[in-house]
DNA sequence: ACTAAATATCAAGATATGTTGATATTTAGA
DNA sequence: TCTAAATATCAACATATCTTGATATTTAGT
């Protein structure tokens, strides 16, 4: 039950829905990429993802300061099937906007 | 998007997950069945049973004073996703106490 | 129309969750 | 080890949700 509700309530949020639906289509990020591309301060990004993490839908990874973000894979029936719905919902998502590669985090 | 997170927030809820689980278990209950097998207050059951109703989870039917919910079908895909999420969480639910149809509501 | 039973809704308080700005932590490089 | 950049966490406030007891509504029977 703790598991499920644990899920559940991941999705249970406008700005995170946003998020995995965005990394969904763009691939992995980082932070302050999420921060330019979505206009969203860092706090407030740190703490979902955060959820998002420990809910399982989405894994972490360290590139020197800079931390990956992207779409758990495999993901079992029930989270894909969420993710599933979330592609097909109707949103306008921000365009991707990448600086953390070439030119350095611009926040 | 506001229907996903309708129906997101209905399932972010223990009772709720009980009830529903209970519902597709045991059959349609009428909320005094829910109250004698679930110790729960009645305003509490209407308000989670609404909620479960509003987010396309459950149907009602009224039968003279009483209302008989159950569990809708058919359900899209999303929504019997979670349903057999819930069928298969480990819960200990309590036996169906049914008093509406041969002695008549005790509460 | 009146009453009683079942259900629905409301109001108030308690708890949880989200947002933001400030502070702490982590990592790379000088 | 000092600094700067990226990220994580914290504290305070605002908002939403849940619970309960009280009240309103609905329906059947008299």
């Amino acid at each position: 039950m703790e598991i499920f509700l644990k899920t559940v309530a991941a999705l249970n949020d406008e700005t995170r829905v946003l998020l995995v639906r965005f990394l969904d289509e763009n691939g992995e990020c980082c932070v302050c990429d999420l921060q330019n591309s979505l206009d969203m301060i860092q706090s407030r990004l740190s703490r979902h993802l955060k959820i998002l993490k420990d809910a399982g839908f989405l894994r972490v990874e360290r590139k020197g300061t800079w931390a990956y973000y992207s779409i758990r894979t495999p993901l079992d029936r029930f989270r894909s099937e969420a993710i599933e719905e979330i592609k097909h919902l109707d949103i306008t998502l921000p365009k991707l906007n990448k600086s953390s590669q070439d030119e350095g985090c611009k926040i």
